[in-house]
DNA sequence: AAACCTCCCTGGGGGC
DNA sequence: TGCCCCCAGGGAGGTT
């Protein structure tokens, strides 16, 4: 589901919501397992703490107290909210963070890819889940010069290759696809074959596609919700995403859909060489 | 080493 | 209405 505009406004939604910094008082998990069991210790860790920061980094949040970091990943239908203490349970309600003011912090996830884990303060860049990520693609090091030497002699599409979280976080099925329509290029491109010109365009679509989408608060195609519970919108912003046989918005030439590695992918034939 | 495939889950939609 | 199959925003682990 998630991909880096939906995280990152759902982090900057739980920044907010958290800003009261009101220590936590009890934890509460379901039995159900996520991606990996849930610590047991979450309760232990929290209570008597308050959140003092809530980071990103890829598609993962990172929530600080003062002695340890929370890693949350949605996985594809994960999300937060945040409720009053007394309000009732929702099936697949898996986590509740109860704090002193009265209010709830609740991890929500039907299709459970998602995780939720403990990190000693500092430490959470150790983690397996978090060790062999690439760059953030919003940051300055995100360059043509990075993107053409790592995809020298490389034979995957260039669609998979920039969904490779070793090698740019936070671009997932949704993005890849917007972006490389606006830079031009068709996903079965080979990497290999990207020249610098073109890995200048595709960077710099890459970065507006992720920063309009985080402008309207990413997009919902069935789950996904900000930490208020509101849907996002960018989903009337796509340009070939889930448009299969619909005109291109630029050239009027129906979109094609084909399977890449066991995924959808949408381009246009005309406006993509 | 690199590039596929499979699996972890629930639920919604389409075809019959 | 029901059943069955396919699909879905992710990503680690296994296989070739």
């Amino acid at each position: 589901m998630p991909e880096l505009p939906e995280v990152e406004t759902v982090c900057r939604g739980l920044r907010e919501q958290l800003s009261a910094k009101s220590e936590v008082v009890s934890v509460a998990l379901s039995r159900k397992k996520l991606r990996e069991p849930m610590p047991k210790s979450l309760a232990a860790k929290l209570s008597g703490q308050a959140f003092i920061a809530v980071r990103r980094r890829a598609k993962y949040l990172l929530l600080d107290t003062e002695n340890a970091t929370v890693i949350s990943h949605l996985g594809m239908s994960g999300s937060w909210r945040m409720a009053a203490t007394d309000e009732a349970a929702q099936k697949h309600d898996h986590c509740r963070i109860n704090f002193a003011d009265g209010r709830s912090l609740i991890y929500h996830d039907p299709r459970r890819f998602g995780l939720l884990l403990l990190a000693e303060l500092g430490a959470e860049q150790k983690s397996k889940w978090l060790k062999s990520l690439g760059l953030e693609p919003l940051s300055v090091d995100f360059t043509a010069a990075y993107m053409l030497q790592k995809a020298k002699r490389k034979s995957v599409a260039i669609k998979n290759f920039i969904m490779d979280q070793k090698i740019v976080v936070g671009v997932g099925n949704i993005y890849a696809a917007e972006a490389l329509f606006h830079a031009g290029i068709r996903p079965q491109k080979l990497a290999s074959r990207v020249d610098l010109a073109s890995w200048q365009r595709l960077i710099a679509a890459i970065q507006n596609v992720l920063g309009d989408a985080i402008k309207h608060g990413g997009t919902t195609l069935r789950d996904y919700r900000n930490a208020r519970g509101e849907l996002g919108e960018f989903q009337a912003e796509l340009f070939v995403y889930g448009r299969e046989n619909e005109n291109c918005k630029t050239c009027g030439s129906p979109i094609k859909w084909l399977k890449q590695t066991g995924r959808s992918s949408y381009f246009c034939k005309v406006c993509q060489k």
